[in-house]
This record gives structure tokens, sequence and C-alpha cells, in this order.
RNA sequence: GCCCCUGUGGCGCAAUGGUAGCGCAGCCGAUUUGUAAUCGGCAGGUUUGGGGUUCGAAUCCCCACUGGGGCUCCA
């Protein structure tokens, strides 16, 4: 693996003065701040050029933008480059800017450019790809030059603390058609301070990994024998999964949906109408042959819906329908997508599908927005990200409907008094959307949920409803998922709760820790006391010392510990412990079961 | 799919061409303990699979598969 133990190495960072560089970022806003690290970083980038460069004088460079946590740079060498590479060009790089080069900038003429990056092919590209218009500009430290438009700090010195992380493989300008280059990633910032907080945050990050907690948990599992992006989910996992499930199920009735289940194959005449096998049959796998029929695994819920919708002739009194279904679906990835169970070849989506009339849409896109608030909150998501996208170029259905629908989305948004961005043309080309993405413990994005309209499914499959004039008329259906699917959003609750979930989702939510044999009668009489009110309580019978039960339940994150001796026997109580330390002491039975019930019902972390 | 890396008992790791080892978990026994690991023993691996090189392969080579980091934040 060609990646740094971040434990191990030792952060490099620039000894020099920052005489030159202005500091004013760092007691202004943290937009100032991201402007200068993103200078920083991409001054870093160049430095990275010019340290590859002079270790391997026949790398081709490609770009080397700044990111949003450091910067890459793309290099085509005839030998890939191993982590000894990476700390050969990180040496250089420090050797570099110990020379405190100032950055130049200079602007050219198109034919100088060419001249000057003669050898280097995509550079060239890059000038031809160029507008006529553009000014041409190159930014150059030392005996380095790279095409450029800038801005960089004042001199290579104002790159305090950088650090080399991983290398990979990336297409040239992200498209498989074109040759592979090798991206080099590093990162980058105003002070080794600043530096090794990020370094320690992604520690932390990978501690909260989904799939280590997953197996220390006990939670799901993958194996070579089931296949790839194919999950089992383990007791504990299921559990957690069925709570989720249940209180999604609970939520969907009391909000007027009405649950359905759907068969997880269809025949392929399904397929063709629903337009599916034209459209989406990449990420479908071949059919298979039942009495000279073909069958396909199900890629989505809709078809199966709408032919509960077709089950009967429907009134307008009937709308708006709303069906729900935690239906699962197989969806070719392809292999080098797959990731734990964020990403995966089968899951469950927490779908539904709208049937409703025209003037009932900006209602329903409204109740929808309110369920998902309440669902996601329920779930400690309170940060969201709202995205409107409209028509695209190449769409099906009328343009009236579509402003219709795009108007509803809008409104619903606004008169929530919610703030969104518009993706102009991001739309599917079957309807407009929105998109809401979740901010989790570490501030990351999660698109979850979407609700989408969908202008032609009711066309091909002739979807009608009799109005109030006796008429026939089409109704508009809405798909929606909230938590998208279940898979992929447990594994951001994994992430997002590091494993500690609240009492209401814990798989296991108290362990009873007997101190000796002699306590396990009264241990055994308060699980089957507390089980009997429905709380997940075990007893840790193993014949170890208090301690190491204690230890083991800390580690599976087990939000109560409830350990009993004599004491407590003699006075019908338990002595409680919380996950994070806190030790309650000695209290009574019923008391800590109304403590649990109250954190299960308000739902506390 | 593509590039690079990786694969050793359930899990985490060691052994770099010469007899596969350690820790955790498991099982057995002793201990009966007051808020993050009690002690001792036992068992567990044809080193992901297949092929090759070699007197000899976990180790080198080839193929397949798993897992990991990435694959338009654009000069």
């Amino acid at each position: 693996m060609l990646r740094y133990n971040l434990h191990n190495t030792l952060y490099r960072t620039s000894m020099l003065d920052h005489s030159s560089l202005e500091f004013e970022a760092l007691d202004s806003d943290s937009g100032q701040i991201e402007i200068l690290r993103q200078k920083i970083r991409h001054s870093a980038a160049h430095v990275m050029a010019d340290a590859v460069m002079q270790l391997f004088p026949d790398a081709k460079i490609g770009i080397g933008p700044p990111t949003k946590d450091g910067f890459y740079y793309d290099f085509e060498v005839t030998h890939p480059f191993t982590p000894d590479d990476l700390e050969k060009i990180e040496k250089r790089m420090t050797e570099i800017i110990s020379k405190n080069h100032s950055f130049e900038k200079s602007t050219i003429s198109r034919n100088d450019a060419e001249n000057k990056f003669e050898q280097q092919p995509y550079k060239i590209e890059l000038i031809e790809n160029l507008d006529s218009d553009v000014p041409i500009s190159t930014y150059s430290h030392g005996t380095f030059e790279d095409l450029c438009q800038g801005p960089h700090v004042e001199t290579t010195a104002d790159i305090c603390a950088f650090k080399l992380l991983t290398v990979a493989g990336a297409y040239w300008r992200g498209n498989e058609k074109n040759p592979m280059l090798q991206r080099i990633y590093g990162t980058a910032f105003e002070s080794s301070e600043a530096l090794e907080e990020h370094l320690h945050n992604l520690e932390e990050a990978e501690k909260r990994d989904h799939r280590i907690l997953g197996r220390s948990l006990d939670l799901f599992s993958t194996h070579d024998e089931i296949g790839p992006g194919l999950t089992v989910w383990n007791p504990k996992g299921a559990m957690l999964r069925s709570i989720v499930e249940q209180y999604w199920r609970d939520l969907h009735i009391q909000h007027n949906y009405q649950p359905v289940y759907s068969p997880h194959i269809g025949r392929s005449n399904l397929w063709e109408t629903s337009g599916h096998l034209g459209f989406y049959n990449e990420n479908m796998y071949a059919p298979m042959e039942i009495d000279e029929q073909q069958y396909y695994l199900k890629p989505m819920n809709c078809p199966f819906h709408i032919m509960v919708y077709k089950s009967s002739l429907r009134s307008y009194r009937e709308l708006p329908l709303k069906l729900s279904e935690l239906g699962t679906v197989y969806r070719y990835e392809r292999s080098g997508v797959l990731h734990g169970l964020m990403r995966v070849r089968g899951f469950t989506q927490d779908d539904a599908h709208i049937f409703c009339m025209p003037d009932q849409i900006e209602d329903e896109i409204g109740k929808v927005l309110d369920l998902t608030f309440e669902l996601l909150d329920a779930f400690g998501f309170n940060n969201y990200s709202i995205a409107l996208s409209t028509r695209p170029e190449k769409y099906v259905g009328e343009a009236m409907m579509w402003d219709h629908a795009t108007d509803s989305l809008r409104k619903a948004i606004e008169s929530r008094g919610l703030t969104y961005t518009i993706d102009e043309g991001g739309g599917a080309f079957y309807g407009p959307k929105i998109d809401l993405n979740i901010q989790d413990a570490l501030n990351r994005d999660w698109q979850c949920t979407t609700v989408q309209f969908d202008f032609n499914l009711p066309e091909r499959f002739d979807l009608v409803f009799q109005n109030d004039n006796g008429e026939r008329a089409q109704p508009y259906m809405i798909h929606r998922a909230i938590l998208g699917s279940i898979e992929r959003f447990i594994g951001i609750l994994i992430e997002h709760y590091s494993g500690a979930f609240p009492v209401w989702l814990a798989p296991v939510q108290a362990m009873i820790i007997p101190i000796s044999d002699r306590h396990l009668e009264y241990a055994d009489s308060i699980q089957s006391a507390l089980s009997s009110h429905g709380i997940r309580i075990e007893v840790d019978s193993r014949r170890d010392r208090m301690n190491a039960k204690i230890r083991d339940a800390q580690m599976q994150k087990i939000p109560y510990m409830v350990v009993v001796g004599d004491s407590e026997a003699e006075s019908q109580s338990v002595s409680v412990r919380l996950r994070d330390g806190t030790n309650l002491g000695a209290i009574p039975i019923p008391e800590f079961q109304e403590l649990v019930s109250l954190a299960v019902t308000n739902k506390t972390i």
C-alpha cells in the first residue's frame, strides 16, 4: 500500500522565518485563511513538480491544483512512484523551499508558451485549449516554470508546513480514454500546528471508519464466498438496522404513506416499458431465464410501485397516493468504486412514490421536506444543504410541467425559510429534483435525500386517474428517498457517532456486570425484569474479573454498564457506569429503567 | 473498468529463499475479585486460489480473485 503511516513519519516543516508572509489571515475570518491556504497549496504543488522534475527529468507534468484539503500534481513517468520516491521528493521539496525562491509571474505570448513547454505535451494541450483572448501566464520559482494563472505565495519559504500523503493513478483530465498519470497527493498549511491538527483529524477519521467499527462492533461482515459489494448483517448490526427501519416505517405510516412490498425480479417487458433496459442497462445485471422468459434483478422499485398503482382504476379521491417500501435493489457498480457499506452492489432504498394531482404537488413536496427533517433530525443530523436541479437540455415531458414542478420545489423550500443552491440544467432527463446533503460530526457532506419528479414513467406506463369531471387524467409522480440507501445511511451513522450510538439505536443498551459468580442470579433477575420493558440488556456471565468486563463493554461502546454485587443485591439497586466513564453510583432498579426509557423516548445521545 | 499497493489461524500483526511465530478472541483449569485487560494450560494456519522458477517458496515470476488509495476541486 503506497500510503504513509501517519504515526511514524516525521512532519516536514520549514524552519525558515515567515517575514514575507502576510499573516493578516490569522486574525481575520476563515475565508481569508482559506485563500491563504489555497495559495500555499498551489505553491506547494509547483514545488513538488519542481522536485519531481529534478529527480525524474523525463517526467511529463499534468496539472497541479490546490484542493479542499491539500493539493496534487499529476505526472507521466516511466516507473510509478514508490513510497521511497515520495520521501525523496519530500526531501527535495524541503531543500527547494529552504532556498527561499520567490514566485515570479510573467505574461507571455501563445507562441512563447508553446516554445517554452515544447517538452511538455500536456501543457501544450492545455495551451491549445485556452481561449485566444485569455492572457497566458507562467509562474516561476528558481529554475522551475509552470503554466499557471496563480495566485501564489511570495516565496517558497511561505510554504510553512507540508506533507506528501499518497500516490494514485488518475486519468489525464479525468477521462478514462486518456492515458493514466501518477498523481501525488499532499497537503500544506500556514503553520506546522495546523498541519498536525489536520493529520490528527485524518487519524481520527480513520478510527471512525465504518469498515473498522463494523468489524470491531460485530455489526456486519463481507465474505469472499458471497462476493464483493454484498453485505451480510451480523446480529448486532441487524438489530441496529431493524430499529432504524422500524422507526422509518412508523414515521411513514404517521405521514400517510402506505407500505407495499415487491419482488426482487421482474420480467423483461416490465423493464422495457419502464425504459430501464434502454437508459439504465449499464447498471443492470444480466437476465436470468425462467420458463423461456427473461427476468431481471431489480435496480429500482418504481416499476413495481407503478404496478400497485395500476392494480385498480384510481379516483382523484385516492390522491395523493403514497406508496412506500424499504426495497432492496441490485445495481452493477464497477469493482473499483465499491467501498464498505457506502457503495455496494445490493442495497435497500427507503423508497416511496407519490402519485398526485397537479394542484397537490407543492403541498406534497412540502410534506416530504417536513418528513425529511423530522427523520434526519432523529438520527442527529441537523445541518443540511439543499440543491435544486432544473431542466437539462435533453428532457422528456412538457416544458410547462417542468416549470410548474420546479416552481413547486422552490416554493416548498422557500416557504420553510431554507437556503438552497440551484444546479441549472442539473435535473434528470425525466424531471427536476431536490437533493439534500447532511453534514456529519466531522463536517463531511453526504447526499442522502433526493426528491425527483418523473414525467417519463407515467407516460410510459399510461398512468391515469379519474378526475372530478369523470375524465381520465395523468397523475404527477414523485420519487423520493430520504435516507437514500439503508446500508450507506448506517455506514454514515456509524462514522457520525463513532460507533457510540444513542441509547435508542444501540444494539445492546446495557450490560450487567456481576462482580462474582454469586451475583449471577441477581443479574439474571434484573435482566429479565428490564428486558420485559423492552430494554436491550445482557448479562456478562463470563468468569472474568469485573474490570475486564467493564473494559469489554467500554470497547463495545455500550451506553450503560450495570455493576451488581452484594450491596446492590441487598438494596435491590444497580450501580450504573456510563460509557463516558461517569459513575452514577447505586440507583434503584425502577429508577434505572426510567432513565433508560427516557433516553430512548427522547432519543438522547 | 483502469493505475498503484496489499493478501499469513476469527481479528491485529511477525517471519525477505532454509523447520510458519506472537498478541487478542476461543476452549479448559485455577482465582470470586467494586468501575478500562487475573494467572496457567490447550487448540487453531496445505501462508487467498491456480500455475511456474528452485534441491528448497509465505518470501521470486505469471494468471485469477479479495481488500485498500485514487481516476475533471481543472493551466
